[in-house]
DNA sequence: TAAATTGTAACATTGTAAGCTACAAAATGG
DNA sequence: CCATTTTGTAGCTTACAATGTTACAATTTA
């Protein structure tokens, strides 16, 4: 659940403009573990989202505005994960149900996927604060 | 992963008109127990999707056309499973952030959902029997 | 130098999905 | 009526992936 955790922990950084906040703080709000938290950061920081910094006064800070900052941009940072899921057993037989059933799964997938961008893509962070935790 | 076999069983069954497939056999082309496919057919049964019956030459078949068969009822026979998951575990604080989680999520989730409805509902077994595995 | 913090590795725990076993009930055919 | 096949479902076990835990070197601050 890599995607809600670094949600929330972008959510928790963009509530909290300019501070850096050490993954203990983090996990706190996440209800997480700090190195789990820390291990979601290293993909955010990966994607140039978030900017870290050790020692004292340090932690993860948002890499830029909030406001150029979208739900795409998080989703992508681990790796766009499947809107639809498959599973990956492969079958003993030949039968070609089984065997086409990975392209069917990829085409819904896909099929949702481009669907799902635009709102993903136009979903900010800044927007996200104001509009569901600012109220 | 209940989605994803039930599409699988589905398609079988759609590949294979008026036949009446045993869980054995349709185990054996998903890659997975009898039971589990028994688990799975019964809520596509439950759904209204298949029809089974018990005995010799028993099995399950579908309820009705593969036309008239859409993967947004196959969804639906699975709880409409989220496109987007957050977590479930609620954080000791009051912090603001945790506590609209939940939104949040419900938010992005509803989102993607309304956007991938139409696609769902547009997309029949039949056309993914003729256009992903006879070719 | 002491303290705080990240990054990461190695291992343990846990929660959940799937598998397995078992059997009553239903259907079929002799 | 009996033997057989099959579903539906319960109860238990297993396997796996996600998360937690512990640990520590490296970095930063003061």
């Amino acid at each position: 659940m890599s995607f809600g955790t670094g949600l929330h922990v972008m959510l928790a950084l963009a509530y909290n403009p300019g501070v850096r906040m050490p993954s203990a703080t983090l996990a706190e709000s996440v209800g997480a573990n700090p190195v789990t938290v820390r291990r979601v950061i290293a993909d955010l920081a990966a994607a140039g989202l978030v900017d870290t910094q050790t020692g004292p006064g340090g932690g993860a800070t948002l890499a830029r505005s909030a406001r150029r900052i979208t739900v795409a941009n998080i989703h992508e940072a681990f790796g766009e994960p499947a809107f639809i899921e498959g599973h990956h057993k492969d079958p003993v037989g030949k039968c070609e149900v089984s065997v086409c059933m990975p392209r069917v799964i990829d085409r819904l997938n896909h099929a949702v996927a481009k669907k799902a961008a635009p709102v993903l893509r136009g979903t900010t962070l800044q927007a996200l604060v104001d509009e569901e935790i600012r109220s």
